[in-house]
DNA sequence: ATTAAATACCACTTGTATATAGTATATTAC
DNA sequence: GTAATATACTATATACAAGTGGTATTTAAT
C-alpha cells in the first residue's frame, strides 16, 4: 500500500496546482512550495507535459499551467505517465504467472484488495478532491 | 500496492511451508523450490524464528517447521516480522503529518484503499488460504 | 570423537530508485 | 539585447533494498 516517491510527486503536484487550477505555476514555486528536488521536479513536469495534463510557457512569466480540465485527468493515468500502473499490479507473492485461471495461494484474497486500490484509482480525477485542507511538511 | 521483495518472500515461504504444515523443511529446499537466493532466505528465516512463527531444527536432518498452529499467524504479523507495517501506512502524497485531524487532500480516498489492505492483511491467516494450485515460476 | 548437515551472524557487494550537477539551447517580456 | 523562464540531455552521486561471502556454531548420525 505505498506508492514510490516518483508518483507521490507526481499527485502532490498535480494535487496542489488543482487547488487553484486556471493559474499558472513556475517550476521554482512548486520546488519551494512541494519541498521536492528542482532536477527531479522538472523531469516529471515534462513527463507530465508529454502526457498532456498540464502544458509548459516557456520564456520570461513562463511555467506551467493545465492542459486539459481537471476533472478528466484521472489518478491512474498519472502514474502511468511518470511510471506505469503494471509496476502496482503484479502477484502478492512475487509470482511471475499468477492470474485469475493460475492463481497462487493467496490470489483470490489479493486481487480485492488491489481491485480496491485500481477502481478508486481509475475512477477518480482530480476534481473528485477537497482541497480545502493547508498541506503541512 | 506492491509488497516489497521481502515481504513477498515471507508470505511465499510460509504460505508454501502451509501447504503441509506438519512438515519439516531445510533451507536447502526451500530455496530449491521457492527460487530466493540462499542467503537471503536463510535470514528471512531468522527473522521468522524470533517473531516465533517458525521453529528450527539444527544439525543433520534439522530444518524449519511452524512453532505455532497456522491459524494463529496473522498476515499483518509476517510482515511486521521482517520490515514493518507501518512501512504501508503513509500517506499517499507523502506527507509526513497527513492525519484525520490534518488530512491532505486525497486523504479521505486513500484511507478506504489503505483499510481494505490492513483490514484484509490484519484478519487473514495462513489458514485462510486455498493451497490446492501449484505454484509456477 | 568425527563428520556431515544444518542454522546464525557479521560484513560486504550489487542493483535500482531517487536525487543532484552541469551544460546547452529555446522562448518571451521588457 | 538582457533577463527570466522553460526544455533537453548527459553524467554522476546518494540511499536503501536486495543479494552474497565467509566463518562460527549447533546438532545428530555414525
Amino acid at each position: 500500500m505505498r506508492l514510490s516517491k516518483t508518483s507521490e510527486y507526481a499527485l502532490r503536484i498535480l494535487s496542489f496546482m488543482a487547488k487553484e487550477p486556471e493559474q499558472k505555476y513556475s517550476a521554482k514555486s512548486l520546488v519551494e512550495t512541494l519541498k521536492i528536488s528542482d532536477k527531479y521536479l522538472r523531469r516529471l513536469m515534462t513527463d507530465l507535459s508529454k502526457a498532456g495534463f498540464i502544458k509548459s510557457t516557456r520564456g520570461r512569466e513562463g511555467g506551467y499551467s493545465f492542459a486539459k480540465k481537471i476533472n478528466n485527468i484521472v489518478l491512474a493515468d498519472i502514474i502511468d505517465s511518470v511510471e506505469g500502473m503494471d509496476k502496482y499490479m503484479g502477484c502478492v507473492l512475487g509470482f511471475d504467472k499468477c492470474s485469475d485461471e493460475n492463481p497462487c495461494a493467496m490470489h483470490s484474497t489479493w486481487i480485492h484488495v488491489r481491485e480496491k486500490f485500481t477502481e478508486t484509482f481509475e475512477h477518480k480525477t482530480l476534481a473528485d478532491f477537497n482541497y480545502s485542507e493547508i498541506h503541512k511538511f
